[in-house]
DNA sequence: TGGTTATTTGGTATATATGCCAAATATGAA
DNA sequence: TTCATATTTGGCATATATACCAAATAACCA
């Protein structure tokens, strides 16, 4: 990109990275059940209905965006919410989705 | 989803797209681009440095997911931000992204 | 109308993401 | 050590995303 050199365009695709790690239903809804405390990989799988092979990874790519953090105990491992700034962010997600509702039931009108 | 009804599924489905859309490099550098005022789809392109019909797929990504909006005057189309609440939330991630850096610092030390 | 500029859309090749199964690893208890 | 439980990892098939080129559409002007 002409407008952005090595590090400014570096500095995008990891804010992006960031984001991507946000950007599944499955994570959205695991960062629910963790924002009132942290729960283990067992009880989110039975939450998220899919395979626990399937959560874990969701779980690793939360953890590795730097998102969740995790405590082990035993052979249990509890993740719970890192950064409860993105957290704020989600409202907001919420009224753009309500607004692209209202505006598509207008255009029925 | 057990735990997940129909509704709700849908709904972080939704979510989820919305955050999809501000998932890529080139679509955080456009949002910044068109922070403080809006733009045609030419100079976007100039300052994204990619092909017009890349840089229009990516605006009509934004669009659709109801982060900005266009304004058309004569054969121009101008992109400005729709969502401000939404910009409130990249400072965070810069955060998040920032502390990324300082933990993986600190593991070789 | 015909030409010029601005933008979007269709098509396609390539890259990335997702989900499940099976296998590997880790922890604690018998 | 051996077993049982909890979690992660490897592998693979399928789905989605991305980028470019070429062609289509839209708006304006001569």
């Amino acid at each position: 990109m002409p407008n952005m050199n090595e590090k400014t365009n570096a500095n995008y695709k990891a804010r992006a990275e960031i984001i991507k790690a946000l950007a599944h239903p499955s994570r959205l809804f695991i960062i629910d059940q963790i924002t009132n405390g942290e729960r283990n990989v067992q009880d989110l799988t039975c939450l998220v209905g899919a395979d626990i092979s399937t959560v874990s990874k969701h779980l690793a790519i939360l953890k590795n965006a730097g998102i969740v953090k995790i405590d082990k105990r035993g052979a249990q491992v509890f993740y719970s919410i890192k950064v409860p700034c993105l957290l704020k962010f989600l409202p907001c997600v919420e009224a753009v989705l309500k607004n692209n509702v209202k505006e598509r039931k207008a255009c029925l009108k």
